[in-house]
DNA sequence: TTATGTGCAAAGGTTTTGCAATAGT
DNA sequence: ACTATTGCAAAACCTTTGCACATAA
């Protein structure tokens, strides 16, 4: 959690106007434990009493992913695009295929990975992306059956996810 | 590369018909080096003279999906869906930042890091999903310059992608 | 004052769906 | 014959855009 000192700062360091609606947005996003669609912040502002417009939100969000001061992630909630208050950690997460819960987990596998990679390729590596799929302690209670197979009957899910 | 006896073949074991568009389908997949969307898949189809309409390309990509002979990736195009032909390999991309080419790359670092994370969190993990990201020889060459900062200046890049 | 940000309404793009017709078993 | 599959058209969905107005610097 920052505050609104530390969001101003960084707006003007980007040369981006101090406006309200930035402000508020940073704010949710900062608060979240979970990141969150344009959706639900558009639906936290209604909540906050703070009139808005949804496409507003959308075009901040992309001025504030483009600044990096956001961060755009490569999980979607069906198709919807997740963000979360940038702060500046490299980061994976666990993802719960019970409740859709997102946990980031600190610490990163594939830093001696990559640079093996490069060498055996020939490419530059700039980065890389992990999320890993499972079921968290409470979920594997409630669906102790389903839990191999859930994301097998579900369209939705992702691929790319394999024992 | 496979025949088109094991479409015919894996669409019985499925419980699925034996249509001419779902082995023509199966076979586009089969025979694409590069993971494709429903509308190349489509336009693979006209090219054949084969007439067929977009949402059946989607639905039969569905079923294929589900029933696990064709995989969805998590890298996107733009939005966009990408399908290949599930060979039943536990397989990771590097993805050129450059020229957008995708190339499957053998073996897995995580086996290990994941188990030792199920006991850390407590979750069953069931799986996870990784890609990594840079710039192939070619690409190295060409744009020599924008190299590490490429996604920073394009709002469509992924996110979750840093060094 | 001037460039940047915003509201509104409309369009954009991909993907999904309802229903009647068709084709596989 | 029975059911799964398909075509067509329309809708759903998230996101982007044009333009006029408002606001921060």
């Amino acid at each position: 959690m920052t505050d609104r000192l530390t969001y101003k700062q960084d707006l003007t360091h980007c040369g981006l106007k101090k406006t309200r609606h930035r402000l508020v947005i940073l704010d949710i996003l900062d608060h979240s434990d979970q990141p969150v669609t344009a959706e639900q912040i558009f639906a936290r502002l209604q909540d906050r009493r703070i009139a808005i417009n949804l496409s507003t939100v959308y075009r901040t969000l992309d001025t504030l992913v483009l600044n990096k001061l956001v961060t755009r992630l490569s999980i979607t909630q069906d198709g919807r695009a997740l963000h979360e208050y940038n702060r500046r950690v490299h980061r994976h997460y666990l993802v719960c295929q019970g409740c859709r819960k997102i946990i980031p987990i600190d610490g990163c596998p594939l830093a001696d990975y990559s640079r093996q990679l490069e060498q055996e390729t020939g490419f530059q590596i700039s980065g890389h992306k992990l999320d890993l799929y499972g079921f968290c302690p409470q979920c594997r209670q409630q669906h102790p059956e389903g839990q191999r197979t859930a994301h097998a009957s579900d369209p939705k899910s992702q691929a790319n996810c394999e024992d």
